[in-house]
Order: structure tokens, then sequence, then C-alpha cells
RNA sequence: GGUUCGGUAGUUCAGCUGGUUAGAAUGCCGCCCUGUCACGGCGGAGGUCGCGGGUUCGAGUCCCGUCCGGACCGCCA
């Protein structure tokens, strides 16, 4: 070892030991006289302490050198004169004897402080650099942290981590493959996995009974700040379990990881279900942090003459308590938020309770009084409240509703991110209608299995099916999901009957699976959560990015290795590939 | 595929309705300074205003195109 010690080491307890460090020169304060340095590696920061009247060459030497250099000395620890507080190792610093520089360094091109004066783009070039500052790697080690906390609960509940292939096979189903060309295969190629469904499916044909596996999955679409060409999941499956069973030990998990990581008792997570999320907050994955419910106001409102809500298939409104102040401004502000073309809407209506206890809307011509009273009893409104009202198509205007409350809470403070809410969804739809390709097809995947009391419904309301599938949410974050899978060959033929797979294709497809499903598959179900998103909610940060060490930007692109790239005309050969473009 | 915001010194940004020599902070370099820790003081260097075209007497500023980056919609079982 070039040290006796790291850089955060060092307390009052260790005055007159004779150590050697190494790190990163952060900083030096030149007095004249005399001057500091603060070396610094992953464990903290140590003052350094050159004297010219001690020796007048050292401290040169000291002096010379720039930021970043990689350095080794030697000395003795002593008592600060002047201590500092605000560091670990403040109250000692390190009479220096001998200074080794390791390696020089180049000027970085931003400051490796915790707060950099770095833009995103350019730490992203130089991640490498970025990744030696505190709040980056702190968000690394809390990855580790939460991995390895996920491995001892699971392990603890017998639960085997197996490795499953990388290269594997392209579905059709879901999202678009990477795909690898195998060259002993011309004209052939390998899929990069979405997930290890189906290999975790035939873990439990074999019988290991509980599985799990924290795995890189790829799926080939547009990315956004949550959302990265590969990503990481914590997946897992069991054999002889209801769908009861899979909620309680995977709540298990996540209160686990709250208990040992961050210290926070999480309460017993909440059930709701779909069709209730939709209703309620307008989107499958609900902030649960703030109320702000929605309420359907069709019977309030219907019949006054007011076109706009007398034509709409759903009037839908939420209480903003305590914003009957907005002002003219504001609501327009609000009313520009909706209609930006990403959300649609063609207006906002509103109701101000005010604190004189009247009440005031923007479609007064069409309602007195009386009739305004009866929107503030639905809404429950106080003085000081602010009614927010969108009509339309019922799927658009609850979609659009659901981010003007989003909006509202954020505005309202109420989305704290050291505030947390998790939920459980349950009984999503089994099947979703596609219009591009005019077929049904899985919401979640094609091996869920529809509610028993459903199945009769395939054939007369296949968008009325539930699923035993379900989604845990935290604060607004869908971060995992999964399902009870088919475990019958009967069933999943008639599955893939309505989803419009011919018989050759669901056995070209999906063979291996149906035909391991004959050889006495036990009934079986798991979730998978998404383990980057679940690190960023805990370090309170909305990019998944942050939490990546090696991450790609929003085109997919790695700035710093420059990747994806071209490769040359003779790898291409030996892969009997033609690009076109 | 679409919407939107941004690109000016090493870095983060300002730069108004187009107008003389494009500024600030920080970093960097030099000198001074023996208890600093955001050290301090004095001085200095540092710019193809992303790129291309256009309008204009005149463009960092306006217009068109393009490249790069961020956020979002579509997409993501």
């Amino acid at each position: 070892m070039l040290r006796t010690t790291t850089c955060g080491a060092l307390r009052l307890e260790h005055l007159g030991e004779h150590v050697t460090l190494c790190g990163w020169m952060q900083n030096s304060r030149d007095l004249g006289g005399m001057t500091f340095i603060d070396i610094r590696d992953r464990y903290g920061i140590t003052q350094l302490v050159f004297n010219m009247n001690d020796d007048t060459d050292l401290c040169n030497a000291a002096r010379s050198m720039g930021r970043e250099y990689v350095i080794k000395v030697t000395g003795t620890v002593v008592e600060r004169s002047n201590k500092n507080k605000d560091i670990p190792t403040g109250d000692i610093e390190i009479k220096v004897s001998t200074l080794e520089v390791l390696n020089a360094a180049k000027l970085p091109p931003f400051l490796i402080e915790d707060k950099t004066d770095g833009g995103d783009d350019l730490r992203m070039k130089y991640r490498y650099l970025d990744l030696r500052r505190n709040p980056v790697r702190n968000n690394l080690v809390l990855r580790h942290k939460m991995a390895q906390s996920a491995r001892r609960y699971l392990d603890g509940l017998d639960f085997i981590e197996v490795e499953t292939p990388v290269l594997m096979k392209s579905t059709p189903e879901g999202a678009r493959d990477f795909v690898v060309p195998s060259r002993m295969n011309p004209g052939e190629f390998y899929a990069l996995p979405q997930s290890p469904q189906t290999f975790k499916q035939l873990l439990m044909v074999s019988g290991f009974d509980r599985y799990f596996q924290i795995v890189k999955c790829f799926r080939d679409e547009d990315l956004r700040a949550d959302r990265q060409p590969e990503f990481t999941q914590i997946d897992c499956e069991m054999s002889f379990v209801e769908q009861e069973d899979i909620l309680n030990i995977f709540e298990g998990l996540v209160r686990t990881l709250f208990q040992e990581i961050k210290g926070i008792d999480l309460p017993s997570v909440p059930r709701m279900q779909y069709a209730d999320a939709m209703r309620l907050y307008g989107s499958d994955k609900p902030d649960t942090r703030f109320e702000m419910l929605f309420v359907e106001l069709n019977e309030v409102v219907k019949g006054k003459d007011f076109a706009v809500f007398d034509n709409a298939e759903l009037v839908v409104a939420i209480n903003a308590k305590g914003c009957a102040h907005y002002t003219r401004k504001q609501l327009d502000e609000l009313t520009d938020f909706i209609k930006r073309p990403q959300i649609g809407a063609t207006g906002l209506i509103y109701m101000r309770h005010n604190e004189d206890g009247s009440l005031k809307s923007s479609v007064d011509k069409f309602y007195n009084e009386e009739e305004l009273k009866k929107w503030s009893a639905a809404m429950q409104t106080e003085p000081g409240d602010l009614v927010l009202v969108l009509a339309g198509e019922t799927d658009k205007v609850r979609k659009q509703l659901n981010e003007l409350r989003l909006e509202m809470g954020s505005r309202l403070g109420l989305r704290d991110k050291d505030k947390f809410s998790a939920l459980w969804v349950l009984d999503f739809p089994l099947l979703e209608w596609d219009e591009e390709s005019s077929r049904y097809h899985a919401m979640h995947h094609p091996f869920t299995s529809p509610k028993a009391e459903d199945i009769a419904l395939l054939d007369s309301k296949p968008g009325a099916v539930r699923a035993n599938a379900y989604d845990m949410v935290i604060n607004g974050t869908e971060i995992g999901g999964g399902s009870i899978r088919i475990h019958n060959k009967e069933l999943q033929a008639l599955m893939f009957k309505h989803l419009g797979f011919s018989n050759e294709e669901a056995q070209k497809q999906f063979g291996f699976l149906m035909n391991a499903f004959e050889y006495g598959a036990p009934p079986h179900g798991g979730l998978a959560f998404g383990f980057d998103r679940l690190v960023s909610i805990f370090a309170g940060l909305d990019s998944i990015r942050d939490v990546i060490a090696f991450p790609k930007n929003n085109a997919g692109r790695d700035v710093m290795i420059e990747s994806p790239s071209a490769i040359d005309q003779k790898q291409l050969d030996e892969l009997k590939i033609r690009s076109t473009v």
C-alpha cells in the first residue's frame, strides 16, 4: 500500500502519529510564509501544512502544484491552532516532511467541488471527473447500499440470484429490441432482453421457486429524464403464490429499504384499484403525497345551456385549497399550461370561493350563485379555495386534469422530496386497444393472467377484462410492477389468440415457453422494480442519470466515449451486414 | 415524428427597442502576504458571440437553415 491511512480518517486521537496519505490536491491557500493544501480522496479531506521557516524547498514544491495533482505525502499529525468545525478532520492537520507528485494533472474544465461551476453537458463529457465530486459519488454509494440491502432481504427469504442470458431472442410484443447480429449465423440476430421475463418463468418451471436478479434490461425507445436505453431491474419471480403473497413480500422489500437506508418507517402500503386511480387522479401512477382528488361534476353542471359542459363526456374538477387569491395573471398562466400542445386542453374554467364567502366563477353568465353553491358543496370548498374545472372526452380530460393537479401540487409545495408516499395500484386492464395496429395488445405482457371471473368477457368486451397485475407507485413514479402469470397452455393459447397471434406465430415466438408449460408448470407470479428510479427517489433526484455511473444522453449517446459509433467495413462484412445510410 | 427552451471568456451567466472598444463573477497566470479553510490585497492574460446563409449603412441582438444539449408529447408489454 502506498498509504497508511485515508484522507477522512485522522482525528485528535491520532496526534503525533507518522502517516502517509495519497490523494488529489483539492485546493491550496498560499499565505506567503506558509501554505495550506487540502488533499482529497473518496473518504474525505485532510489539510496539509507547509512552512517556509521549516523547509523552504518543500514549501515551494507545494506551492508549485496545481489542482487535481495526485500526490503522496508523509508527515506528522498535529493539532490545528485554528480548528475547522465544518469537516470531520478539522481538528488536525499534517505537518508534511516529504511530498511526492505521483501524477501531475491538467487543469480540469470545471471545478471539482460540491457546488461545481460545470454545466451538465461538460460534466457528462468528463464524467470521470464529475464522479470525483461528493454529490455524484454519494449517489453511487447510495445505489450500492440499496442493492446490498435488497440482496440481503431476498436472500433471507430463500430467493436465489440466477443470471440469465443477455443475448436472447427478439419478440414482437412490447418495446423495440436492441439487436445483435450473429456472425456464426449470418442473417440472424440476437436481441438484448427487455427484461428476463421468459427466463424467469422457465426457472419457475425448473423448480427454483424463488428467483431474483439485479439485472440490466434494454429497450430501444425514445428517452426521458427517467428512462435510459439500458437500465437496471430488481427482477423477481415466485412459485406457489397468490397476488397477496407477492404484494406482502415486496412491500416488505421496499419498507426494509426505507428502514435500512433512510431510517424511515414507511407505513403499510395502501392499495387502489386501477379504475379508481384513473377516476380520482386521472393517472395509473398517482402522486399520493397530496390529496386534491378529482370530483366529477356532470350531475351538478349539466343542463344549464353552457355548451362546453353540456357537450362534454366528462366535467371534472379539483379543489386547489387556499388559491382563491390567484390573480388573473396566475389563472392565465394555468390556462396556458393546460393549453400547451403536450397537454392539449381547450380551456380552463374556475370558481373562486372568496374569503367573504361569496362564489365567483368564470362562467357566471350560465351559473348563478344558487348553482355555484352546488359546485361548492360537491367540491367541499371553504372560503379561500379555488376550483379548477376541465371538460371533454373522459380519457383525455382525466389526463389533462392530472397534469394540472401535479402542477398545482408543485406550485403549492405539496411534492416534498423528503416525503414518501407509496401505493399499490391493482387490477390493471388485461388488454389495451392499439389504434396503430387496430388490435388489442397486452397492457403488461402477454403472460399476464386475466382475473378468473373476467375470462368470459374476453370475447364480448376484451377491454373490460381485468388482469392479476399490479404496480407499485412512489410519489407519482411507477417504480415496479408485475403480475400473476398464466401457467396453463390452453389459457396462454387463448391469450395469444386474442392478441392476434396465429398458432404458428405463437409457436414460433413463444413455443419454448408454451412447450415448457406442458411439463408441469407451477402457478407463479412476480414483479420487477425499476432500480434506477428507486435509487433516484431515495436520493431526491428527478433524473435517473445522476444515479448511473456512466449514463447516456436523451439521444442515447454516451458523449464521453462517443458511442454509438460507426464500425469498420471489415466488421460489417464479417457480419454480412450492409448499411443503407 | 412533433413541441419547447438554450448555445457569448476555461466555467457559470448578463448583454434592453439592432448602434462606437462585448461585460460580471469565478477559475487561470504574476507579485505581495506566517493560521488559512469560499483566505486576503494588487496587477494581468483570456472571445471565430455553435455553424452557414439572409435582411440592414450597421447583427451577439432580427429572419431562414443546420449542428449540439436540456425538458416534454408520441413511443416506452
